[in-house]
DNA sequence: CTCATATAGTACTAAAATAGTCCTACTTTA
DNA sequence: TAAAGTAGGACTATTTTAGTACTATATGAG
């Protein structure tokens, strides 16, 4: 029902693979050995990693990537975001009046609001979490605050149905 | 980020306007007229949702679609459903061993976790909602209570990332 | 200073999912 | 029995996604 790409899902085990070691310097290569993907897709998504400063890199010999900063510190929506920008669940780009009448505006205002729901659950999870590095505490997770969704009585002006 | 695609959208501009007149019922046409979209997508989404059993259909001379149940029965997972079946966030469709390591299909098991969390919410909101018909009450949604998610320590063993 | 090993960037190709259209068959009622 | 409607499937075009290849640039070792 809800999707992210592929290439999303790569990039979340890339990242799990260098938060396993954060100390250890990483060659694109290698990663893709650890990972079973392939090198050209593993060198392509850590380049954008890099570029939307998730992991940081070293040129040169004995180069490679690291993760920027700690798992902790990682959420899934940066992830998601760095991946595939900031889209959201519908998009009614530009002109607000061309594209469906009042009504179905309010329904693409819901559908925003529930996509900010989303958005910020996602914010909730932090990388370490996806790698599964909660420590042997079994500590609960941050996520088991409840998140308000807040979709209550909509505007009757029909607003425009802008990305996330 | 996180995509439906615009025929679910469609569809539930198409729902939201029936839903504003429970009573009525609506030739594919007249939809097609008062949604703005073209009249053979709507007849196309009208069908599909008659086979998931969200609209009721008529045949013959003076037929047409009317909501099977009412807008507050109707929520926005059984939209995502009937439109883009049970497709969950990732898929590792199959066997488990040949896609990633360990790790990655840890990985896996998180998303799946977040899947289901948002699935919940989607749960939570009511056609009624989606097409701005709370009555002048303005009464709170049934989602500010929140959504825990529960995304705790992953099981060590790597399990198969399956759909929803 | 030069070579080997890395990342950085860009352009291109192939495949798959999505969106949209058309055509034919069946149903009901006037 | 004809008109107005839904039901269903096949087909096409478009867009998105995935994957590959190639060139440029940076770094450190010998």
């Amino acid at each position: 029902m809800l999707r992210i790409s592929k290439l999303t899902d790569y990039a979340t085990v890339i990242l799990a693979r260098l938060a396993a070691e954060p100390e250890r310097r990483f060659t694109a290569a290698q990663i893709a050995a650890d990972t079973h993907l392939s090198s050209p897709t593993v060198s392509k998504l850590l380049k954008q990693l890099h570029r939307r400063g998730l992991v940081s890199s070293t040129r040169g010999l004995h180069g490679g990537y690291l993760l920027a900063r700690s798992a902790a510190q990682i959420n899934a929506a940066q992830i998601l975001d760095a991946l595939e920008g900031p889209v959201a669940l519908t998009e009614c780009a530009g002109s607000e009046s061309h594209c469906c009448i009042e009504s179905s505006c309010l329904v693409g205002r819901a559908w925003q609001r529930v996509n900010h729901a989303i958005r910020r659950s996602l914010q909730e999870i932090t990388l370490m979490e996806l790698a599964g590095l909660n420590g042997p505490g079994n500590q609960p997770s941050p996520l088991d605050r409840g998140i308000p969704v807040a979709l209550g009585r909509i505007a009757t002006r029909a607003p425009k149905r802008e990305p996330l």
